[in-house]
DNA sequence: ACGGCATTGAACTCATGAGTTCAACGTAGT
DNA sequence: ACTACGTTGAACTCATGAGTTCAATGCCGT
């Protein structure tokens, strides 16, 4: 019963992880169940025997994917927790992974699913437990909150450095990367994190005494 | 035979709003031709009589209302040709006019339509001449060299700045409207301009000598 | 009044895809 | 060996929607 119980997990995440490279390759309604079953190497009717519907097979194929992407985002923030006297460094560093997370194939791909079928899953942004950039800002505020008491940040709201510095840093990908469109060279994410980091220091660091 | 080309052009304009709005309110693959052709309040051949396709009544709908949208955007920046002695209330204003310009129903529906047919339609950014926030970078970038050249910015890259000036703006918009599925108050977008704006002097302005 | 042209509504063809059914199969537990 | 259950492939139903056809209806210029 162990294998066949493992057996079934299998197929049930197999089904997962096709349905996400489908909907991210092709989009909901482009996507047909055939397809995913397909890709997840199994029959149609096995589909529909885990989840009923081609809406519930969405909704848990883009949770499933929007908390892997929020966990390794919240993963790269760790460098600011103890980030020795090179601030400006740590935080390119971390900057730096940020991007990587935030350009690569399966972001980009569910950026565009949310941004598609929010208006037909109104609820997915709860589901994804506000994946979008809100719950990676509060963990970003709690460590620019640290930096603040240790006093290497002004200090002034942590909640708006943080949304800040994502703003910077985030907001120039849209039309570089063409929605998302076009990968982005490592060199020239190295600049952005730098530049970003740059002004946001300029802007956020402890006055001078 | 004035008033019969007039009429054929209203019709045409007709259809391209009609068919804009039900796209805006449904999507691509969700829009029905019908629908379309009862927002125009004309019949289903007359729309296949103007244009060939779905598709193609898809891209001059997008297309005219992006061109529209970048229009009133590069409008926006009027005020900042001649900011008089208050550079910062200069910029909060025209902070505040592209934050309503970003948020309003129609600029969240054509977000979300670029978003979601990009895969479909990957030419469309180019029919759309880099309506995404690239041709407005541009026109920011002239002005604010302007202003670096009258020693009220620092004298570095204009283009950078203008960049970094929109991200700061436009960053938070994402989580805060989720996607643009939610309105934000007035109020609270002119707390966003406010912030926006001081953040970008502490880092922009010319340093004080 | 007449002829041309766009428009209209209704009915039609055709393809696609969601979801179901079912008989045959494999495998694990007893 | 026998049973129970998940799996499989194929065939099926049913709804939806793109694009077309056509006869009938205006409307405009001459």
């Amino acid at each position: 019963m162990a294998t066949s119980a493992r057996g079934r997990i299998d197929k049930r995440q197999a089904i997962l992880d096709g349905a996400f490279a489908v909907f991210a390759r092709l989009g909901y309604t482009q996507a047909c169940v055939q397809d995913i079953a397909d890709e997840a190497g199994v029959a149609k009717p096995t589909v529909y025997n885990h989840m009923t519907d081609k809406a519930t097979l969405f909704r848990h194929a883009v949770e499933a994917a929007s908390q892997a992407a929020l966990d390794a985002r919240i993963g790269a923030l760790a460098p600011l927790a103890d980030p020795g006297d090179d601030l400006a460094g740590a935080l390119e560093d971390v900057a730096h992974a940020l991007l990587r997370l935030h350009t690569d194939e399966r972001s980009c791909a569910l950026k565009r699913l949310l941004y598609s079928e929010i208006t037909r899953f109104p609820d997915i942004l709860d589901v994804v437990t506000g994946s979008g950039p809100h719950h990676l800002t509060q963990a970003l505020a709690d460590r620019l909150a640290r930096l603040t008491l240790s006093g290497r940040l002004r200090a002034t709201d942590p909640d708006l450095a943080a949304e800040q510095f994502l703003a910077l840093l985030l907001g120039p990908l849209e039309a570089r990367s063409r929605l998302g469109t076009r990968q982005i060279g490592d060199t020239e994410l190295r600049d952005l994190a730098r530049a970003a980091v740059c002004t946001f220091l300029r802007a956020w660091a402890r006055d001078t005494p």
